[in-house]
RNA sequence: GGCCCCGUAGUUCAGUUGGUUAGAACGCUAGCCUGUCACGCUAGAGGUCGACGGUUCGAGUCCGUUCGGGGUCGCCA
């Protein structure tokens, strides 16, 4: 039998307690010091670091000295108290004095150091993921995600609930975001879809009796990547029958806080603080609003209103936001950083304003400038921000982006790591798009509008108000979920307001439709972005570290090299030609 | 598709106004070393300055194009 099966402790494990134990451990050499008459090797698994010393009379000293980084060793040997502690490590007390050494495979000197000091770019560490994985860091990640994921499965099983895999390959549907395709050899010319969500499985799993259900659902979309997407993610869905928002609230919210308690011990008071839509946009200029610092938006439009300063009294909106405390920090040269960052969001520029100097203050009358100090309770030492444009929409959009650029210059966000939960509610029905020249669903045509904005369905469907449900936490959106329309003829007519050719609906959404004939009950649900819970759970703002193998802004997996090309034959096979 | 930032030994970086043979640290190789833990000491190897083109007597440095990476807007129901 070889040794390694034979492992008695992981190497991070090791206590004074097991001082005397004769031990087998296996793992990676960190490090190897050779001192000529004395070797240490630090070995190390997913749990830790341990010594493991060679003293002088040791005949496998010399075997020893030539073990290099990264090897994969099986270690036998006495457990026993060091002369010379190490409070650095949980092992430090201790040392394996080695009887027996078996190299399992020798390594290459790597790339990179493996070592959460490492300051390797990352797309090296991508290219070389399976070393990238051995530092601590990821491996504490991936055992979090592990933790957060069975958390979640026993939270929704201990509540009813059933877990259903939906298919992978599946139809492509309009409205939404790309698909990715995938070709169908048996019937050549047509075409699978991976699927964006479970969306329509799941609704269809309501109607088949299902009643509660919930998976841990990859969804693939082919847009273009950000710091927090991937195109192929990881969603927490769920769905439930004969229910409203207040149980899907209830029971989700209760689920998050589960696993904050489980996960990281931390208690989440409930229920969770609620903001309509409206109420976001007005105040933090965002759907997703961050609320470990204040900042807020001020319409201050009426008070430039009249003004001798074109750009504000002609802007039609005019929205400030307080920086309190701010002025010193704001350099002219960082306000002009600031500008530039404003300008990138599609505002021609940015006014700003202290009590000592001002970009505007000279435009404006002396009781103007007072009314705009009142409406945005300026004090001496503060900064305010303003923008100044047509459109009231870019103007909070874009100072809801500077309260955030802000508060991140002036390190209100390192090391804070307050959870300010939140549910958006009140979404609106419809958006109209420009680019389309028509009303388009601000989250999927089967969302229910709140039974009070119906009648506006046919007179003023902007106005039209759904029971739709964000879960928002530290400005990242966890969550989206909604209670669907189970009505027939409402749905029918919410596809007629969207314009949606009626021999087009059929083709694509028929199979919804009949399936809502024979019977559906009131449903609901919601989906979590898991990848950005473990981010924020982690402590990280980068999805790709919370993926064990992730993609590159442009969609590339470095270490696999996909996407690639194929063999002809296969295209052949598809009935595929490349133009 | 737009905008911004980055690309120099294996790795992380420095490189002055465009000027001699492109440097440092870590890593690597060899030798020495009995309590280290970022071990130490000595010596050594290691470079298509992302690529292509241009300006110039001369380009890592200036200009253009392009490739790759990151951030962001559009996009992501």
């Amino acid at each position: 039998m070889p040794n390694y099966t034979e492992r008695t402790h992981l190497c991070g494990q090791l206590r004074t307690g097991d001082i005397g134990a004769r031990a087998v451990v296996c793992g990676w050499v960190q490090r190897q010091r050779d001192l000529g008459g004395l070797v240490f090797i630090d070995l190390r698994d997913r749990t830790g670091i341990v010594q493991c010393t060679f003293d002088s009379e040791n005949p496998l000293l010399a075997a020893a000295g030539d073990i290099r980084p990264e090897y994969v060793l099986c270690v036998q040997g006495t457990v026993r108290e060091r002369s010379s502690k190490n409070p650095a490590l949980p092992t430090g007390d201790l040392e394996i004095d080695v009887t027996g050494l078996d190299v399992l495979s020798a390594a290459k000197t790597p790339p990179f150091e493996i070592d959460d000091d490492t300051r390797a770019n990352e797309l090296l560490r991508l290219e070389y993921r399976y070393l990238d994985l051995r530092r601590p860091q990821l491996q504490r990640i991936l055992r979090l995600r592990h933790e957060i994921t069975q958390a979640v499965r026993r939270f929704y099983s201990d509540n009813g609930f059933y877990e259903v895999e939906t298919p992978i390959l599946t139809k492509s549907t309009p409205e939404g975001s790309r698909d990715y395709l995938v070709p169908s050899r048996l019937h050549k010319g047509k075409f699978y879809a991976l699927p964006q969500s479970p969306q329509q499985y799941k609704q269809l799993l309501m109607v088949g009796g299902v009643d509660r259900y919930f998976q841990i659902a990859r969804c693939l979309r082919d847009e273009d990547l950000r710091a927090d997407r991937q195109p192929d993610f990881t969603q927490i869905d769920m769905e439930m029958s004969f229910v409203g928002m207040e149980d899907i609230m209830s029971i989700n919210e209760r689920m998050m806080a589960y696993i904050y308690k489980k996960v990281l011990d931390r208690d989440i008071s409930l229920p969770l603080p609620r903001m309509s839509y409206k109420e976001a946009i007005d105040r933090f200029g965002s759907d997703k609003p961050d609320l470990r610092f204040g900042f807020e938006l001020k319409d201050i439009t009426s008070a430039v209103k009249d003004s001798t300063f074109k750009v504000f009294s002609e802007a039609g909106a005019v929205g400030a936001i307080n920086i309190d405390g701010g002025a010193a920090k704001f350099t002219r040269k960082e306000l002009d950083s600031l500008t530039e960052f404003a300008k990138g969001l599609g505002v021609k520029g940015l006014a700003w304003h202290k009590a000592e100097s001002s970009s505007f203050a000279k435009f404006l009358s002396e009781e103007e400038l007072a009314e705009v100090q009142r409406l945005t309770a300026f004090a001496p030492g503060d900064l305010l921000l303003v923008i100044a444009d047509g459109k009231q929409a870019l103007v909070k959009s874009c100072l809801g982006a500077l309260r955030g650029e802000c508060a991140r210059r002036l390190g209100l966000l390192d090391g804070n790591t307050e959870a300010k939960f939140l549910w958006i509610t009140e979404f609106p029905m419809f958006e109209y798009s420009a680019e389309e020249g028509r009303l388009v669903a601000q989250h999927h045509p089967f969302t229910c509008p709140l039974d009070e904005d119906i009648p506006l369905l046919d007179t003023d469907p902007e106005r039209v108000r759904t029971k739709a449900y964000d879960m928002v936490l530290n400005g990242y959106e966890l969550c989206s979920g909604s209670i669907r329309i189970h009505d027939s003829a409402l749905q029918a007519k919410m596809f007629e307001l969207l314009n949606f050719e009626p021999e087009e609906m059929r083709r694509r959404f028929g199979h919804l439709l009949r399936a809502f004939e024979y019977g559906v009950p009131p449903h609901g649900g919601i989906g979590f972005g898991l990848d950005r819970i473990v981010m924020l759970m982690a402590g990280t703002e980068n999805i790709r570290d919370v993926v064990a193998f992730p993609k590159t802004q442009s969609a590339v997996e470095v270490m696999m090299g996909s996407p690639d090309t194929v063999d002809p034959a296969q295209l052949a096979e598809l009935g595929i030609g490349l133009v």
